[in-house]
DNA sequence: CTCATATTTCCATAATACTTGAATCATGGA
DNA sequence: TCCATGATTCAAGTATTATGGAAATATGAG
């Protein structure tokens, strides 16, 4: 990944109701979530979360499948793959422990 | 950390400059680099740049530290820390694998 | 002290992002 | 078909963020 679409993925994450977004679409899993239950849940108004949803499924964060009249929206863990690729390769100095704490091992088994 | 600040956090990289910034300081290491000098190698005017420094102080990812005239600055990495731990843990769903490829070692040794 | 350099702050402007009511589109049920 | 519902798009207003010249502050050199 190129840091000019790591810029455009940390900003489509650095917004709270965006962020909130995301992580809804995580803990519900791959069935997802229908956009007017995640309005519901988050207190988001139709148009507004509408835009929301745009943004994350540009970048491709998220990605929605129609099924009837509702959209379901799941989240699309490619790309976060590559972010966390990206901030631990790119952010992080050599030897620094960046990782969480529960990832530290390393060497082989 | 609590959503409130990872979003905050994601937000100060993202953008371009910022990150560029921050990958900078990361690369330079704890003797840090300072003002002009990134501005020069980032081609940032010096209110710009200082815009930009600002918001990565405030939120805590990088710190300045005064010598002479120059003020040299590095990354802090505790809250990149945080930031990649919280991402970890509240943006893949359980068993899913959303770590670097480097990092997948689980188990004891 | 005076000057030069490093950096920030102030200020105005420009650009972008966010929000939301209303209109529109899409789908399925009666 | 007609209607209700889910979702998006449009349009317009508001708010936030970004940019950079000019002025101010700070520090050290001569």
């Amino acid at each position: 990944m190129e840091t000019l679409s790591a810029a455009e993925l940390l900003a489509a994450l650095g917004h709270e109701s965006r962020l909130s977004i995301f992580r809804l679409l995580v803990e519900t899993g791959e069935e997802g979530i229908n956009a007017s239950a995640i309005g519901e849940k988050l207190g988001l108004a139709p148009a507004t979360l509408s835009f929301h949803l745009a943004h994350l499924s540009r970048v491709g964060l998220i990605k929605g499948r129609q099924e009837s009249r509702f959209i379901y929206y799941s989240a699309d863990y490619a790309v976060m793959d590559d972010l966390l690729a990206f901030l631990t390769n790119n952010c992080c100095q050599g030897s620094h422990a960046c990782l969480p704490k529960t990832n530290l091992l390393k060497g082989k088994p």
